[in-house]
DNA sequence: TGATATTGATCAGTATGCTGATCATCAGTA
DNA sequence: TACTGATGATCAGCATACTGATCAATATCA
């Protein structure tokens, strides 16, 4: 364990890093302008429209700070829309655009392919198991990170 | 794939937010103020003692303007000296301070506490799989990044 | 040798991610 | 209702990472 690069701290930075610059490429190339954490948020308030900021932080396990800075950025490129909400007066109701909604019909493919793409050295069933053991490592240590991920859709924060 | 939470990209930043957050809690209670970056250039100028920043870079695939201000503030914290070489004036050479050996003496238990606290969730038969399979896709995608691994130890640099 | 290309380092700018603080608002209770 | 605590959002500050540019020094080759 003495040799970094048999740490799993240092395969996981190395990992995150090829993933995003294989990401950043597929979409670029495709014509887009947008980064991971950019459409994860855009596909999860997709599919949860209204949700406030703190809500869709759990459910992608960003920072809360991070999430004001991301959105900021996407209400900047006129991909969502940001507003008070009528019940609580100190949440943001947050929505898609229609070019909002555009560009994530348009990315899917990019995307889809950056997946293959970071993988594309492992069998499909190694994938398949990789995936898998990054699943449980991550559920094991969710509550180790500032920013766990939040499973609203159970109703666990009811 | 068309939940992100089931994406690699998804799971490879998740993993590596909880390997960071994992690496400084562990390295933070045992009394130290390192991050995982820093440690693992300390790391390996320890033995390769003299090396050049970029030389550096390519040996834990660290973009080159990010290890600038690595170093700076390893040297601020008198664990590194950087000083101009004599053969090539561009290049910095770096060592590590007598304080900068102590450190890494000391921070040792807690950076191998913390390697095991990220792959808690696991056998250790699923975690050496794990490592495996990281090690295989990031091998696979090394050039897909701007920081790519160069292994100067088998002289590839030559 | 002299023009050209490459290389080591740094910088400005942008985007995550975090710590810790602050502020307004809301919810619960005495 | 007034107090207290919790919550949603933001901010300042710091540390990775990246893009693309610049500068000085070195290497290469016509």
């Amino acid at each position: 364990m003495r040799d970094p690069h048999e740490m799993p701290g240092h395969l996981a930075r190395r990992f995150q890093q090829i993933a995003v610059a294989v990401f950043l490429a597929e979409v670029s190339e495709a014509g887009f302008d947008l980064t991971p954490v950019q459409y994860a948020a855009l596909a999860t308030i997709r599919t949860n429209a209204g949700i406030d900021q703190i809500t869709l932080a759990g459910l992608i396990a960003y920072d809360r700070t991070t999430i004001t800075g991301v959105v900021d950025r996407l209400v900047q490129k006129g991909l969502l829309l940001r507003r008070a909400s009528s019940r609580d007066r100190r949440a943001r109701e947050l929505h898609l655009t229609e070019q909002g909604r555009r560009t994530l019909r348009g990315i899917t493919p990019a995307v889809e392919a950056a997946q293959r793409m970071m993988i594309r050295g492992l069998t499909d069933k190694e994938a398949a198991e990789l995936m898998r053991l990054l699943r449980k490592a991550i559920t094991a240590g969710n509550e180790l990170s500032r920013a766990p991920l939040r499973d609203g859709a159970t109703g666990e924060r009811s």
